[in-house]
DNA sequence: GTGGTCTAGACCACC
DNA sequence: GTGGTCTAGACCACA
């Protein structure tokens, strides 16, 4: 795994469970990898990890068994759509509807990219 | 001047530059306050001004004549806007599509928010 | 560690780093020592030693992994004989020659001090 | 007049006068350009060219008459040549064949950019 | 432990 | 006056 050099690796890593989680890779209810699993797997501290894994268990998107390990919530779709969807409606596309006027950019450039991606 | 904190304050004194710059209160090939005046003015080490001058004469947006000051540069308008375009197409773009995926959003719910706004 | 006095401590540091990587000293991909370290070692402010591994990270002779430390890239050879050269052919030979044209010596004289060298 | 920026100005200057004495451009005992004329010519400030006038009087290759001007001494070429041939054989040389040994560079090299330079 | 930022204050060369 | 370097020492996020 690659990781971006500015943002903290264990914010990457909440970026990356999410990712599974949404993809269905890491099912609701089931164990997801163990600190030491995933760690190894990425090449991350076992530290790192469990904070992410910290992090997301706040946000109860996971939960913890103890002595067994952590778990997709069952409310962990919803919680996140209902994070995300939230974000990037109210900071995500004002931020960049700002910037494409300051670049003198508009809808269609981006349209542009888009498709250019899709294709 | 009000700084974020979660944002190391040479970063938004380049930020502060080059909206200054963009602004044309501080004009093309026009000395820009030295260090110890910006300092001062915002209320930040002298030192701190410095690195985040120097980032900015890396980028030629200002360079500097010996014993005399700092200057904006003939090109600085033109690599700002470099800059920030590539940046907003090689990395807000992508990581923005990318969450529009997960999220199950497509390219119309964008054009309703920006019809909106402009509205 | 001696210190020149006209030149820039940080920028000698960059040189010393330069001289262990090519003597194999500090291998490719291999850890340096950390800015305390080498700082302690040479008796210099870890700041100083810090503004020598950046200018070096610029370079992409070190590169660094958060919270571990700084690291001998992989192309560091390959970078540092690159540079060096361009220095030489760009900036030290046209220097060079220009001298030579105003001592009136010609590259015969040069040859002979060469021969003599070698000897 | 362009200035590299990582050598002091006023020694630029010294280098450049002594260039016009060889060139025979500033004759010997011809008196030169005061510090204000040259420093109006090549946009520096003339204290900055007293700094070299003084530098180039204590070296005895320039001479000052009080409320005329710099002259040029008699004796300018020779210890101009001196000093310079002498810098060339026992400093620049040996580094400069160092440096070509460090870089796998030899005589053939340089000889290649020497008569490039002259075509 | 690591690097990263920031401050206060010093001293220097240069203009 | 200007930038440039350097120190000592602090505090922080990250691993």
């Amino acid at each position: 795994m690659e990781f971006s050099k500015n943002i903290p690796i264990y914010l990457q890593i909440v970026d990356y469970v999410i990712e599974q989680i949404l993809l269905n890779e890491w099912q609701v209810e089931a164990r997801v990898p163990s600190v030491r699993e995933l760690g190894g797997h990425i090449e991350v501290n076992p530290n790192t990890v469990m904070r992410a894994y910290r992090d997301l268990e706040e946000k109860n998107i996971l939960y913890n068994k103890r002595g067994i390990g952590f778990f997709v919530s069952k409310e962990a779709h919803k919680l996140i759509m209902k994070i995300k969807k939230n974000q990037f409606m109210k900071e995500d596309l004002p931020v960049m509807f700002n910037k494409m006027a300051l670049l003198g950019l508009d809808m269609e450039d981006v349209m542009k990219m888009y498709k250019k991606r899709k294709g």
